[in-house]
DNA sequence: TCCTATAGTATCCATTGGAAACCATGTTTC
DNA sequence: GAAACATGGTTTCCAATGGATACTATAGGA
């Protein structure tokens, strides 16, 4: 059996997997997977929760997040109707590393500011 | 001794961390950090090594991660000068985080382009 | 009758991003 | 001696994106 040649390589311009990066590497779908991962979440609560997000942004990311099929989204015929957003399968492989870039800055907020503090200070920029 | 509050919430609009979550959360960035785990490169080296990015988004990208500590700039006077990147102690940190997700797409492209023809071949959209 | 809630869409404007040209320096090539 | 090439950028321009705000539809409750 031969061994499967690396079929994509996101250093390359024209791959398929630039626009799964591009889609990925984005702060409101970073922290709507990261907010699903406790569970199924409706619209409006996202929108609470993720402060300064517009209805706008989170009905886009959320469809495209759904159309690359890391979450799902469920209507109930309650009144006014309810959605549900959770995550697939495929997205859940994402939760881990979701998390552990959404949440770096919290850890390491301060040596961050420090590093801005030093690289302003100095005059020759 | 007391617990430590929670300092940082990055689901909070004016929270610092939001403003690390969105240099992180970018394409290049990830790219440029993904592309330095293996040691200093030079600017011109990443401008051919990661496809399509233009030098205008590679000065801007690394002048930023630089002012937050995330990577560092040495200037060599050599004919002509050369200058090198690589990541700090902070920025390694976030090597493992930074690969997993820039290359989550090559592993799992195909369950996605799946999705995504699911998606588009349901005509009630 | 008006206010509330749901989950969005539509519109407008400012900011951003990418493509391409330009810059400064010095070495090699013709 | 002039042109080409290498370095690491900056500048300029236009299109695309993003955010703020307003609007939609439906139906229950005050």
């Amino acid at each position: 059996m031969m061994t499967m040649l690396q079929a994509y390589n996101v250093y390359e311009d024209r791959c398929p997997t630039r626009m799964v990066l591009d889609r990925l590497a984005d702060k409101w779908a970073l922290l709507i997977l990261d907010r699903l991962e406790s569970g199924p979440v409706r619209f409006n609560h996202l929108r609470r929760d993720i402060k300064g997000i517009s209805q706008k942004v989170l009905s886009q990311t959320l469809k495209k997040l759904e159309r690359d099929g890391l979450l799902s989204r469920a209507v109930f015929p309650t009144v006014p109707v309810t959605v549900e957003y959770a995550l697939t399968p495929l997205g859940r492989t994402l939760t881990q590393t979701v998390a552990a870039l959404a949440h770096w800055a919290e850890h390491n907020m301060d040596a961050v500011l420090a590093a801005q503090d030093a690289y302003d200070a100095s005059a020759d920029r």
